[in-house]
Formats: structure tokens, C-alpha cells, sequence
DNA sequence: ACCTGATTAAAACATACGTTTAAATCATAC
DNA sequence: GTATGATTTAAACGTATGTTTTAATCAGGT
């Protein structure tokens, strides 16, 4: 191996001009040039564009959702051994923090965040797939622990709810610069440790909100 | 003019392909197919692809802000004449509604909802700023009413919580049709109605909750 | 009937894309 | 030092794209 991390420099590259400029829009020239690496480059370590977007994802998203699982099923044992159940804000905190923390990790991983919400954002792309498998088995275990914090509700209405805050969520994550229509007055840079706060406050009081 | 709904034609094409595949996913070629137009009617009535989007968008969003626009300041002389203010779902469903009711307006509006779903989600794309100078006014408007209604929230929450709400709201655009990952027992199909009802138990319970 | 301007049609244009090829270069083991 | 396999390089490939061109066709006025 002459430049060992080629591949990562690729995969970094991916990201940001994913993330971006969306797939479509991401041409391999501009990707292999910020990555400085030949075009060939990614035909020959990932075999495809689309593979490449695969991997874009699957470095992250692993990692992430180990985190995000560990917290909460952390969290059920704890409550479950206290003989209670865990609040709506709690379980809603362990997929949410960690994935806004992100931002601050550094090696370019808020860029990965940005992917992550324009994914969600394109229900028939071509990463859904990969994301939709990668998503199911937290996103079953989310359903579960919501449905023991907020019994009262169907599951009709637990599911819109869920999509609703999820739906913000991925907002948040495609818009952590250059806010459009800010009235005057109002200042967009916050921590993310305050976004966090600011999102439960909404996130959790919208899904105890009145009746079904 | 030998057939004179060829604009039209290519409007609605161009508004299902783009809220389907995406902008820069949508070849020409496809949308003049789709309406049975030949390749060059594109850049003869519009002059451009990009032209074409702008001429979509506007074609629906002029309509429907006005209407949104019109219920809201509708709602605020009412509250006014009463001494009263507007309630925090009030000021939302003039803006929620008539949105989400283009789905069952027929004609195709169904497709220009997606599409702004879509381009809600992609802050730095081609039609960000044409969406941008159609709602700025509206978005002033509704941005002073929540203001009215939630007169205890900070301008920066308020802010946010907007933020999150509209977040919310262009999720369920998107993501009319083909949900993925749906809990077992649960039947995602529901009325446009029932729909508004369920998201504004969400977003007005977020948009109200505590502190800040 | 003929002219005129608007619209349609088919073809070609230049360019950009993802991918492949074949040679050059490198790192490592013998 | 040389052989070997992995990696990089430069060039080319075929295809698809948005746009332009040129001629054909149409509708309406005189």
C-alpha cells in the first residue's frame, strides 16, 4: 500500500460533497479531487459510485446506532429495575443526543449527520434501502420503549408521532448552517448542547400531547 | 397555437418527475416523454431546466400562500375584534392546512406537495432561493402570530420551535405514500383530515411546551 | 389562396458523466 | 536486486445529458 488511507480520504471526500450537494449533483471528478486521489481511485476500492455512497454511510451509521441502542437499552434496564418506566424526554435523548453530538466529534463527521438528513429526506433514493436496513432493529426497539413510556396512547398515534419528531430531527440535521428566514433579531448559533435541550422541550411535549 | 395546453403539459410532468426522483435525478428526456411533447418544447416555452423548476413551483406556491395568507390574517382580525388572541393551533392550521389539502385537490397537486417537501430538505439546491422570496412575507406573518399566541417564549425559542414544527410538517410532505419501517399492527393509511388533526395535537403541544 | 408568426419536429451539438483499460509505479518478500 | 502483487496513473470508452439548430407544420388574418 503506497498511501494508506486512500480510502479514507475518499470516504471523507464522499461525505462532504454528498452531504452537500445531495448524490445526483456529486460528480466522482469533484469527489477524487478534493480527496486528491486518481478518478480510478473509486471504481477500484469500492467497485461503483453507489457502492461508495454505501460505504459513506455504513462507517458512520454502525458506530452510531451501537451507541444509540446502548443507551437505551440501558436506559429500559435501568427504569425497569426501579420498578418504573422511562419518560418520553429519556428515550427520546438516546437517539437524539448522540446523533447531534456528532458534530462536535470533529474528523468531518457533522458533515456525515447533513447526509444522514438528506437521506431521510429522498424516501425513493438509492440509500434508502441501505439506511431503511440499518435503521430497523433501533427503530423497532424505539417504538417499544415509546409505547411503555406513553401507554395511554394508540399505536396509531405513537407511530405519527414518532414520524413527526423524527421528521424534525432529520431537519435539524440537514440545516446546522445558513438558516434561511431568520427574523430580525433572533440568533441561530447555539450550542449544540442547548439544540439538544430546545429539540426535547418540543420533541417530548408534542408526543404527550392530549387524547388517543 | 396548435395545442395549447403544451405548457401545462410539461408543468405537470415536470412536477411529478421532480417531487419523485428529484431535480437533478430528472432528465428532460423523461418529463417530455411522460408529456408526450417533444424534447425541445422544454426550452422553448421555458428556456431552461432550471427555468422549468422555477415555473413549477410558482405555478402552485403563489395560489396556496395567498390562501394561507388570507386565513391567517383572516384568524388575527377575528381574534383582534374579539380582544382576544389567536391560540397557538389556530395560527398553524392556516398554514398546515391548505397545505396538505392540495392532496386531494386532484390535478396532480399531490406531486407539487412532495416536490416541496423535497425542496425544503435541500438547503443549498437550485430552487432554495425562489422558494425562499415566495415565502418570506408569510413566514414574517406567521412568525409575529406565534408570537401573539405564545407571548412567554423567548424570540430565539419561538424561533426554533417554528423551526422544528415546519421540520416536522415537511417530513409528512415527503412521505406520502410507501412508508418505511412500520410497526406491526399499525395501518399508516389516513384520511388528509385526520392527518392535519394528529399533527397539530403534535406541533401545537410542541410548540406550546414548557419554559424558554 | 397566401402570407406571417407561433409552435412542433427531428437531428445534431458539445459537454459531463461513470466506468474501464493498460501501462507505470510502489512496497514488500525472497 | 529482482520478482510479485497491490496500487496509482493517464487516457480512452460509451453513454446520457441540456441545449441549439434547421426545417416542417400549424392557425389566423388579409
Amino acid at each position: 500500500m503506497s498511501r494508506p488511507d486512500t480510502k479514507q480520504r475518499i470516504l471523507s471526500a464522499a461525505e462532504h460533497h454528498f452531504a452537500r450537494d445531495g448524490y445526483h449533483a456529486t460528480s466522482l471528478r469533484s469527489i477524487t479531487t478534493k480527496a486528491d486521489v486518481n478518478l480510478a481511485a473509486v471504481n477500484y476500492h469500492f467497485g461503483s459510485k453507489e457502492a461508495l455512497l454505501e460505504a459513506v454511510i455504513e462507517r458512520r451509521l454502525t458506530p452510531l446506532n451501537e451507541v444509540r441502542l446502548g443507551q437505551l437499552e440501558e436506559l429500559l434496564k435501568k427504569t425497569e429495575q426501579a420498578g418504573d418506566v422511562p419518560s418520553c424526554r429519556a428515550v427520546l435523548r438516546t437517539f437524539i443526543e448522540p446523533t447531534l453530538r456528532l458534530r462536535l466529534q470533529g474528523s468531518d463527521s457533522e458533515n456525515f449527520v447533513a447526509l444522514i438528513g438528506r437521506i431521510l429526506a429522498e424516501p425513493r433514493g438509492v440509500a434508502m434501502s441501505i439506511f431503511v436496513h440499518h435503521m430497523e432493529p433501533l427503530m423497532n426497539r424505539l417504538f417499544q420503549a415509546m409505547a411503555l413510556s406513553l401507554p395511554e396512547l394508540s399505536r396509531q398515534t405513537l407511530f405519527w408521532r414518532i414520524h413527526f419528531a423524527l421528521g424534525s430531527l432529520s431537519h435539524i440535521m440537514r440545516c446546522h448552517e445558513r438558516h434561511a428566514m431568520v427574523p430580525e433579531g433572533v440568533n441561530v448559533d447555539v450550542e449544540v448542547g442547548d439544540l439538544v435541550e430546545l429539540f426535547l422541550d418540543f420533541a417530548s411535549a408534542g408526543m404527550e400531547g392530549k387524547k388517543c
